[in-house]
RNA sequence: GCCGCUUUAGCUCAGCUGGUAGAGCACAUCAUUCGUAAUGAUGGGGUCAGGUGUUCGAGUCACCUAAGCGGCACCA
């Protein structure tokens, strides 16, 4: 017998074998036909599975466990459908990811889009169809020469590598089968006709670019077709948020061809960058950084020296000039800021010594990879450099991450999440100095209240780095803040300080950056808000608009009074009537409509609307001043 | 860099099975002076991304190149 706990804290004896649906029809008919899944001490398991002590309860469409695995068997069946349709296809692994799911096969043709439509009614026939999804328990060997024999030589070499104590498992729904861990759902009628074939992919088989390219179909799949239809409606909204829409139609940048990666700022995007960079300046200032300037190209020796030319130079631009020289512009600002470290002697006392700047660097990025103004070939970081002693890493973390919290509170953005990246594979730097790095970061990581992912493998080549991730509009990831720790820099370049001992001494060197790049961050933050900017980072701030010609003085006067109180602000006297004029801003996102007509003009008053609302406030001219500067004060200068 | 897709007027997009380009918005001119999300009329504007080929004839078909988009890989 086996002993089953119950949500409501009762616990009854069942025969050994039972599985969640014995032990549900039990309870009630209704139980067992909303029921999908089994959680047994917390672990999902397949509903007809036979079961074993422990706490039990029943999991149906509505858990958000059932979703994943409704999505993980959204993938199976899509799998089905290929291999029906295109025999000789070869299925590799197909997880359930953030809203859907993918699956990656390796086929000789390429798949087209126009591909989907025949593989979705063909996965909709097999949901049709209703095949059982059963779990078998095979053999290693057996199930390695079976797969071989069916031409599944990735599903082999996946069995391979499984470890020898773990069980293999196969689920087979109607002649189909598939290696799978599982769970999944008792068939495939469960899987419902709420999904959706969204986007097909080059994708290297185990995530190497060295292995063989699979085409990977993604898809997404939910609980219903109302969640579908919400989903897919969100997406649809969230790219109209898109940076590079955003961007042409407010008029903010450019990217053309002479200029792969490279970005033509236009006044108004400008204003806002400046914006940004302004409050950047002030908020780098207050956190007792020093700002310098270094050089945009420099000697090839230098980054050889630094170690950035063999890890990176074939991704440098480099000049070589007549006489010979060979430089490269550069790629970062580290090796700059040692130069300026090292001129003259530095005491500990000195020590931290932080130094800040905002550096336009160049980086050879491939051309795959380029993303809008979020990944780009020409960009500038709010970069810094804090050179200190061992024992203050700890709190120089804290502080920075204090500093880099207010920044992002500031700025209205969310922390998607902290990561962690440890030593890369390839690495300066002896182990023993990696260890110390690595735990050293991680402990003033964690005294800074920070809940961080790990990342193996992921690190900088000179020492491990926390990434501060950011989302974009339609859910992407973006490292943007970063904090690396260095023991190789300043011994490479020969860094040093004079100690209270009076002896040299290495610093150590953290690297750090709050934005990352003004020009990721602005692309972020044009997602976030959708162009509908807070009044301080608006580039237009007003738009005095008239109703007659007869306002026209009067809407000079006002808009005179408005730049002269530091508002961006411009007029509209075209001769158009008021409701184009609001349409026509508000389109473009302009946060404040100051209307002027014979009345107004009458009484010295403006008539405000606001960017999403319908409603005016008319008030005098110094009214709206005083209520328009105060909220457009960058958020630093009101605390 | 790799895989798939896309590229037509300043912008957003139509253009069927090949028969030498079209809409809306924008722009210009004229009329209109109007009270909070589109006033009307007229007009100008295109080497159909670039190249090569197939064809009597190519925006349309094939191939090459480039950029962009979606992923993958990379990301100091």
């Amino acid at each position: 017998m086996i002993d089953l706990k119950f949500p409501d804290g009762s616990v009854r004896q069942y025969p050994e074998g039972s599985s969640g649906r014995d032990v549900a029809a039990a309870i009630s008919k209704s139980l067992e036909k909303r029921t999908l899944l089994v959680r047994l001490d917390g672990e999902l398991i397949d509903f007809d599975r036979p079961l074993w002590s422990g706490a039990v309860e029943f999991v149906d469409r509505s858990d958000p466990d059932a979703l994943d695995t409704i999505r993980h068997d959204t993938a199976h069946v899509l799998a089905e459908a290929v291999q029906e349709l295109f025999p000789g296809t070869q299925v590799t692994i197909g997880p359930n990811v953030e809203d859907g799911f993918y699956y990656d096969f390796a086929r000789d043709e390429p798949f087209s889009t126009d591909d989907f439509a025949a593989i979705e009614k063909k996965m909709r026939e097999i949901v049709d169809r209703d095949e059982k999804i059963v779990r078998e328990e095979w053999d290693r060997d057996v199930a390695i020469a079976h797969f071989e024999e069916i031409g599944e030589s990735y599903k082999a070499q996946i069995i391979r590598d499984i470890p020898a104590d773990q069980q293999i498992s196969v689920y087979r729904q109607g002649a189909w089968k598939d290696l799978c861990r599982g769970p999944h759902l008792p068939s495939t009628k469960h899987v419902g006709k709420a999904f959706k074939l969204t986007k097909l992919a080059g994708a290297y088989w185990r995530g190497d670019q060295n292995n063989a390219q699979l085409q990977r179909i993604y898809g997404t799949a939910w609980a219903s077709e109302e969640d579908l239809a919400a989903y897919l409606k969100r997406v649809e909204e969230a790219e109209k948020r898109d940076h590079r829409k955003v961007g042409k139609a407010m008029d903010l940048f450019h990217i053309q061809e002479e200029g792969k990666g490279m970005v033509f700022w236009h006044p108004k995007g400008w204003t806002l960058y400046r914006a940004l960079e302004a409050y950047m300046r002030r908020m780098t200032e207050a956190g007792g950084y020093v700002e310098v300037k270094t050089p945009q190209i420099l000697d090839r020796s230098l980054w050889e020296k630094s170690g950035h030319w063999e890890k990176f130079g074939h991704a440098m631009f480099v000049c070589e000039t007549d006489e010979g020289e060979s430089l490269a512009v550069k790629p970062m600002n580290c090796p700059g800021h040692v130069q300026i470290f090292n001129v003259g002697q530095k005491s500990y006392r000195e020590l931290p010594l932080r130094m800040g700047e905002f550096g336009s660097c160049h980086r050879f990025e491939p051309s795959g990879g380029l993303h809008g103004i979020m990944r780009v070939r020409a960009f500038t970081q709010d970069d810094g450099h804090i050179f200190c002693r061992d024992d203050q890493i700890e709190s120089e973390t804290t502080t920075f991450v204090k500093l880099l919290y207010q920044v992002y509170e500031d700025l209205g953005v969310e922390l998607h999440s902290v990561k962690l990246a440890l030593r890369p594979e390839l690495r300066a730097g002896t182990d023993e100095v990696w260890d110390i790095a690595e735990q050293k970061l991680e402990r003033a990581a964690i005294a800074a209240g920070m809940t961080v992912e790990m990342l193996p493998g992921e690190g900088a080549f000179y020492g491990p780095k926390l990434e501060f991730h950011l989302k974009d509009a339609i859910g992407r990831t973006w490292q943007c803040g970063t904090l690396q720790l260095d023991f190789v820099l300043p011994e490479r370049l020969d860094a040093e300080y004079v100690g209270e001992d009076g002896q040299k001494h290495r610093p150590v060197m953290l690297h750090r950056a709050i934005l990352g790049t003004f020009e990721r961050f602005l692309g972020i933050l044009i997602e976030n808000y959708g162009g509908a900017f807070p009044l301080w980072l608006s580039p237009v701030q007003a738009v005095v608009a008239t109703i007659t010609s007869d306002a026209d003085g009067f809407a000079d006067e006002v808009a005179a009074k408005f730049k002269a109180a530091g508002l961006r602000v411009e007029t509209d006297l075209r001769n158009e009537k008021v409701g184009y004029k609001i349409r026509e801003h508000s389109l473009a996102k302009v946060p404040v409509i100051a209307v002027v007509g014979r009345k107004e003009a009458e009484e010295g008053k403006v008539a405000i609307r606001r960017l999403g609302s319908q409603e005016q406030t008319v008030v005098t001219v110094e009214e709206a001043i005083t209520m328009l500067t105060a909220e457009a004060t960058p958020p630093d200068l009101r605390r």
